[in-house]
DNA sequence: ACTCCGGTTCGACATCTGTCAACCTCGACG
DNA sequence: CGTCGAGGTTGACAGATGTCGAACCGGAGT
Protein backbone atom coordinates (compact mmCIF):
# COMPACT_ATOMS: atom_id res chain seq x y z
CA UNK A 1 0.00 0.00 0.00
CA UNK A 2 2.85 2.31 0.61
CA UNK A 3 3.21 1.82 -3.14
CA UNK A 4 -0.55 3.08 -4.40
CA UNK A 5 0.74 2.84 -8.15
CA UNK A 6 -2.17 2.37 -10.60
CA UNK A 7 -2.07 -1.00 -10.99
CA UNK A 8 0.13 -2.34 -14.11
CA UNK A 9 -2.60 -5.46 -15.30
CA UNK A 10 0.17 -7.46 -17.10
CA UNK A 11 3.31 -7.30 -14.40
CA UNK A 12 6.60 -6.63 -16.29
CA UNK A 13 8.26 -9.58 -15.64
CA UNK A 14 11.67 -8.03 -17.29
CA UNK A 15 11.32 -5.17 -15.74
CA UNK A 16 12.51 -7.05 -12.84
CA UNK A 17 16.52 -7.32 -13.01
CA UNK A 18 16.05 -8.97 -9.83
CA UNK A 19 18.40 -12.40 -9.67
CA UNK A 20 20.42 -12.25 -6.98
CA UNK A 21 19.71 -13.23 -3.18
CA UNK A 22 18.54 -10.66 -1.15
CA UNK A 23 21.23 -11.76 1.62
CA UNK A 24 24.10 -10.41 -1.14
CA UNK A 25 22.61 -7.38 -2.26
CA UNK A 26 19.98 -5.05 -1.26
CA UNK A 27 16.59 -5.28 -3.66
CA UNK A 28 16.32 -2.06 -5.38
CA UNK A 29 13.52 0.12 -4.34
CA UNK A 30 11.99 -0.49 -7.66
CA UNK A 31 12.35 -4.12 -8.23
CA UNK A 32 10.86 -4.20 -4.54
CA UNK A 33 7.39 -3.47 -5.93
CA UNK A 34 6.67 -5.98 -8.11
CA UNK A 35 8.68 -8.68 -6.22
CA UNK A 36 6.49 -7.85 -3.39
CA UNK A 37 3.49 -8.06 -5.25
CA UNK A 38 4.43 -11.37 -5.87
CA UNK A 39 5.05 -12.44 -2.23
CA UNK A 40 1.73 -10.95 -1.49
CA UNK A 41 -0.42 -13.10 -3.61
CA UNK A 42 1.44 -15.98 -2.04
CA UNK A 43 0.52 -14.76 1.13
CA UNK A 44 -2.94 -15.74 1.86
CA UNK A 45 -3.52 -19.55 2.64
CA UNK A 46 -6.24 -20.36 -0.03
CA UNK A 47 -4.01 -18.99 -2.79
CA UNK A 48 -0.71 -21.01 -1.59
CA UNK A 49 -2.69 -23.47 -1.85
CA UNK A 50 -4.12 -22.85 -4.90
CA UNK A 51 -0.61 -21.95 -6.71
CA UNK A 52 0.63 -25.36 -5.00
CA UNK A 53 -2.30 -27.20 -6.52
CA UNK A 54 -1.15 -25.24 -9.91
CA UNK A 55 2.06 -25.88 -10.02
CA UNK A 56 2.25 -29.99 -8.78
CA UNK A 57 -0.90 -30.50 -11.35
CA UNK A 58 0.39 -33.81 -13.20
CA UNK A 59 0.03 -32.38 -16.65
CA UNK A 60 1.29 -29.06 -15.94
CA UNK A 61 -2.04 -27.83 -15.86
CA UNK A 62 -5.07 -27.93 -14.00
CA UNK A 63 -9.14 -26.82 -14.69
CA UNK A 64 -10.82 -24.60 -12.18
CA UNK A 65 -13.19 -27.09 -11.82
CA UNK A 66 -10.98 -28.94 -10.24
CA UNK A 67 -9.51 -26.14 -7.92
CA UNK A 68 -13.18 -24.68 -6.60
CA UNK A 69 -14.44 -27.98 -5.10
CA UNK A 70 -11.18 -28.23 -2.88
CA UNK A 71 -11.88 -25.55 -0.52
CA UNK A 72 -15.18 -24.71 1.37
CA UNK A 73 -15.85 -21.03 -0.61
CA UNK A 74 -17.81 -19.94 -3.41
CA UNK A 75 -16.40 -20.00 -7.33
CA UNK A 76 -16.24 -16.73 -6.75
CA UNK A 77 -13.58 -16.15 -4.44
CA UNK A 78 -11.93 -18.42 -5.89
CA UNK A 79 -12.12 -16.56 -9.29
CA UNK A 80 -10.87 -13.85 -7.64
CA UNK A 81 -7.82 -15.11 -5.95
CA UNK A 82 -6.61 -16.55 -9.25
CA UNK A 83 -7.17 -12.91 -10.74
CA UNK A 84 -4.65 -12.15 -7.84
CA UNK A 85 -2.22 -15.09 -8.56
CA UNK A 86 -2.87 -13.95 -12.16
CA UNK A 87 -2.10 -10.13 -12.06
CA UNK A 88 1.19 -11.48 -9.92
CA UNK A 89 2.33 -13.56 -12.97
CA UNK A 90 2.37 -16.70 -10.98
CA UNK A 91 0.20 -18.48 -12.93
CA UNK A 92 -1.21 -18.19 -16.45
CA UNK A 93 -4.50 -18.67 -17.90
CA UNK A 94 -6.44 -20.40 -21.13
CA UNK A 95 -9.89 -21.40 -22.28
CA UNK A 96 -10.27 -24.01 -23.94
CA UNK A 97 -13.88 -25.46 -24.79
CA UNK A 98 -15.48 -24.67 -21.57
CA UNK A 99 -13.09 -25.03 -19.29
CA UNK A 100 -10.26 -22.77 -17.52
CA UNK A 101 -6.92 -23.72 -17.36
CA UNK A 102 -4.59 -22.39 -15.18
CA UNK A 103 -0.35 -23.49 -15.58
CA UNK A 104 2.22 -21.93 -13.49
CA UNK A 105 4.91 -19.59 -15.33
CA UNK A 106 7.89 -20.93 -13.30
CA UNK A 107 9.98 -17.82 -14.35
CA UNK A 108 8.47 -15.47 -11.13
CA UNK A 109 8.62 -18.32 -8.82
CA UNK A 110 12.37 -19.10 -9.95
CA UNK A 111 13.02 -15.48 -8.85
CA UNK A 112 11.35 -15.43 -5.68
CA UNK A 113 13.31 -18.88 -5.00
CA UNK A 114 16.85 -17.05 -6.06
CA UNK A 115 16.10 -14.26 -3.80
CA UNK A 116 15.26 -16.12 -0.82
CA UNK A 117 18.18 -18.26 -1.45
CA UNK A 118 20.50 -18.34 1.53
CA UNK A 119 23.96 -19.43 2.11
CA UNK A 120 24.63 -23.15 3.33
CA UNK A 121 25.91 -23.08 6.90
CA UNK A 122 28.65 -25.02 5.70
CA UNK A 123 30.23 -22.73 3.27
CA UNK A 124 32.44 -19.96 4.90
CA UNK B 1 6.52 -13.99 31.25
CA UNK B 2 10.42 -13.02 31.26
CA UNK B 3 10.41 -11.83 27.80
CA UNK B 4 12.67 -8.66 27.51
CA UNK B 5 11.20 -5.44 26.06
CA UNK B 6 11.52 -6.56 22.21
CA UNK B 7 9.32 -9.83 22.42
CA UNK B 8 9.05 -12.27 19.62
CA UNK B 9 6.40 -14.22 20.73
CA UNK B 10 4.43 -16.77 18.46
CA UNK B 11 5.06 -18.63 15.11
CA UNK B 12 5.89 -22.63 15.64
CA UNK B 13 8.72 -22.99 13.14
CA UNK B 14 8.92 -26.38 13.91
CA UNK B 15 5.55 -26.83 13.12
CA UNK B 16 5.65 -26.04 10.16
CA UNK B 17 6.87 -29.98 8.10
CA UNK B 18 7.39 -28.48 5.22
CA UNK B 19 10.09 -28.57 3.30
CA UNK B 20 8.83 -30.24 -0.21
CA UNK B 21 8.71 -27.68 -3.32
CA UNK B 22 5.02 -27.01 -3.52
CA UNK B 23 5.13 -27.93 -7.51
CA UNK B 24 6.24 -31.40 -6.44
CA UNK B 25 3.40 -31.70 -3.59
CA UNK B 26 0.14 -29.67 -2.54
CA UNK B 27 1.07 -27.57 0.61
CA UNK B 28 -0.97 -29.14 3.10
CA UNK B 29 -4.01 -26.78 4.40
CA UNK B 30 -2.83 -26.39 8.35
CA UNK B 31 1.12 -25.88 6.74
CA UNK B 32 -0.13 -22.75 4.36
CA UNK B 33 -1.38 -20.97 7.18
CA UNK B 34 1.72 -20.07 8.37
CA UNK B 35 3.79 -20.21 5.42
CA UNK B 36 1.56 -17.57 4.07
CA UNK B 37 1.91 -15.53 7.12
CA UNK B 38 5.74 -15.41 6.05
CA UNK B 39 5.11 -14.28 2.36
CA UNK B 40 2.10 -12.08 3.26
CA UNK B 41 5.34 -10.30 5.63
CA UNK B 42 7.87 -10.18 2.28
CA UNK B 43 4.87 -8.69 0.72
CA UNK B 44 4.86 -5.23 1.06
CA UNK B 45 7.61 -3.10 -0.66
CA UNK B 46 8.98 -1.53 2.28
CA UNK B 47 9.34 -4.97 4.22
CA UNK B 48 11.25 -5.97 1.40
CA UNK B 49 13.89 -4.08 1.46
CA UNK B 50 13.95 -4.20 4.99
CA UNK B 51 13.96 -7.72 4.77
CA UNK B 52 17.03 -7.70 2.34
CA UNK B 53 18.67 -4.96 4.13
CA UNK B 54 18.69 -7.01 7.00
CA UNK B 55 19.43 -9.98 5.39
CA UNK B 56 22.91 -8.44 3.58
CA UNK B 57 23.94 -6.71 6.60
CA UNK B 58 27.49 -7.02 6.62
CA UNK B 59 28.00 -7.96 10.00
CA UNK B 60 24.95 -10.09 10.07
CA UNK B 61 23.27 -7.35 12.26
CA UNK B 62 22.01 -4.13 11.67
CA UNK B 63 20.84 -1.03 13.70
CA UNK B 64 17.20 -0.12 13.45
CA UNK B 65 18.91 3.89 13.30
CA UNK B 66 20.64 2.04 9.75
CA UNK B 67 17.11 1.18 8.77
CA UNK B 68 15.07 4.04 9.35
CA UNK B 69 16.72 6.69 7.63
CA UNK B 70 16.73 4.80 4.19
CA UNK B 71 12.65 5.32 3.90
CA UNK B 72 10.85 8.65 3.69
CA UNK B 73 8.59 6.58 6.70
CA UNK B 74 8.19 7.49 10.41
CA UNK B 75 10.15 5.46 12.48
CA UNK B 76 6.72 4.39 14.10
CA UNK B 77 5.65 2.52 10.90
CA UNK B 78 9.63 1.41 10.23
CA UNK B 79 9.02 -0.13 13.59
CA UNK B 80 5.39 -1.79 13.06
CA UNK B 81 6.94 -3.17 9.46
CA UNK B 82 10.09 -4.84 11.66
CA UNK B 83 7.09 -6.18 14.02
CA UNK B 84 5.72 -7.77 11.35
CA UNK B 85 8.75 -9.18 9.74
CA UNK B 86 9.44 -10.57 13.67
CA UNK B 87 6.38 -12.27 13.82
CA UNK B 88 6.36 -13.80 11.08
CA UNK B 89 9.68 -15.34 12.37
CA UNK B 90 11.54 -13.81 9.84
CA UNK B 91 14.66 -11.92 11.69
CA UNK B 92 15.39 -11.32 15.50
CA UNK B 93 15.90 -8.45 17.51
CA UNK B 94 18.19 -7.99 20.04
CA UNK B 95 18.34 -4.80 22.33
CA UNK B 96 22.42 -3.77 23.10
CA UNK B 97 23.15 -0.27 24.72
CA UNK B 98 20.34 2.05 23.33
CA UNK B 99 20.31 0.53 20.31
CA UNK B 100 18.17 -2.49 19.03
CA UNK B 101 19.88 -4.90 16.21
CA UNK B 102 17.94 -7.10 13.92
CA UNK B 103 19.26 -10.37 11.99
CA UNK B 104 17.90 -12.55 9.65
CA UNK B 105 16.51 -16.18 10.37
CA UNK B 106 18.22 -18.16 7.78
CA UNK B 107 15.59 -21.05 8.69
CA UNK B 108 12.38 -19.46 7.01
CA UNK B 109 13.63 -18.31 4.49
CA UNK B 110 15.33 -21.41 3.63
CA UNK B 111 12.10 -23.21 3.72
CA UNK B 112 10.18 -20.53 1.54
CA UNK B 113 12.85 -20.99 -0.84
CA UNK B 114 12.56 -24.70 -1.33
CA UNK B 115 8.58 -24.22 -1.26
CA UNK B 116 9.20 -22.46 -4.69
CA UNK B 117 12.01 -24.34 -6.12
CA UNK B 118 10.73 -25.81 -9.86
CA UNK B 119 12.77 -28.36 -11.80
CA UNK B 120 15.26 -27.07 -14.31
CA UNK B 121 13.72 -26.75 -17.78
CA UNK B 122 16.68 -28.77 -18.85
CA UNK B 123 14.76 -31.87 -18.09
CA UNK B 124 12.10 -31.43 -21.22
C1' DA C 1 17.63 12.85 39.69
C1' DC C 2 16.68 14.89 35.50
C1' DT C 3 16.85 15.16 30.76
C1' DC C 4 17.66 13.65 26.03
C1' DC C 5 17.30 10.15 22.46
C1' DG C 6 16.21 5.81 20.14
C1' DG C 7 12.58 2.62 19.66
C1' DT C 8 8.16 0.36 20.73
C1' DT C 9 3.29 0.58 21.77
C1' DC C 10 -1.31 2.81 21.57
C1' DG C 11 -5.14 5.06 19.31
C1' DA C 12 -7.04 6.72 15.27
C1' DC C 13 -7.73 7.12 10.43
C1' DA C 14 -8.02 6.02 5.32
C1' DT C 15 -7.36 2.48 2.33
C1' DC C 16 -6.98 -2.27 0.87
C1' DT C 17 -8.45 -7.10 0.99
C1' DG C 18 -11.40 -11.34 1.34
C1' DT C 19 -15.87 -12.74 0.75
C1' DC C 20 -20.36 -13.28 -1.11
C1' DA C 21 -24.73 -12.47 -4.11
C1' DA C 22 -26.12 -10.99 -8.44
C1' DC C 23 -25.25 -10.31 -13.06
C1' DC C 24 -22.81 -10.94 -17.48
C1' DT C 25 -20.00 -13.37 -21.17
C1' DC C 26 -18.60 -17.05 -23.83
C1' DG C 27 -19.05 -21.85 -25.81
C1' DA C 28 -21.52 -26.04 -26.23
C1' DC C 29 -25.45 -28.46 -27.48
C1' DG C 30 -29.96 -29.11 -28.90
C1' DC D 1 -31.98 -19.54 -32.15
C1' DG D 2 -32.51 -20.64 -27.33
C1' DT D 3 -30.98 -22.54 -23.39
C1' DC D 4 -27.63 -24.12 -20.13
C1' DG D 5 -23.35 -24.35 -17.57
C1' DA D 6 -18.56 -22.67 -16.51
C1' DG D 7 -16.52 -18.94 -14.75
C1' DG D 8 -15.21 -14.13 -14.84
C1' DT D 9 -16.85 -9.25 -13.55
C1' DT D 10 -19.38 -5.87 -10.61
C1' DG D 11 -21.06 -4.01 -6.33
C1' DA D 12 -21.25 -4.18 -1.59
C1' DC D 13 -19.78 -5.22 2.93
C1' DA D 14 -16.92 -6.47 7.27
C1' DG D 15 -12.44 -6.98 8.67
C1' DA D 16 -7.47 -6.44 8.04
C1' DT D 17 -3.52 -3.40 6.89
C1' DG D 18 -0.39 0.82 6.31
C1' DT D 19 0.36 5.14 8.11
C1' DC D 20 0.88 8.68 11.37
C1' DG D 21 0.96 11.46 15.98
C1' DA D 22 1.17 11.02 20.82
C1' DA D 23 2.33 8.60 24.71
C1' DC D 24 5.47 5.45 26.81
C1' DC D 25 9.90 2.97 28.10
C1' DG D 26 14.89 1.98 28.70
C1' DG D 27 19.57 3.54 28.65
C1' DA D 28 23.29 7.27 28.42
C1' DG D 29 24.95 11.59 29.80
C1' DT D 30 25.05 15.42 32.45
Amino acid sequence: MSKPAVSSPPIDLDAVPCCTPMAQERVPAQAAGVLAQAFKALGDPIRLQLMSMIASAPDGEICVCDLTPAFTLSGTTISHHLKVLREAGLVDAERRASWVYYRARPGLMRQLATLLAVEEPAVA
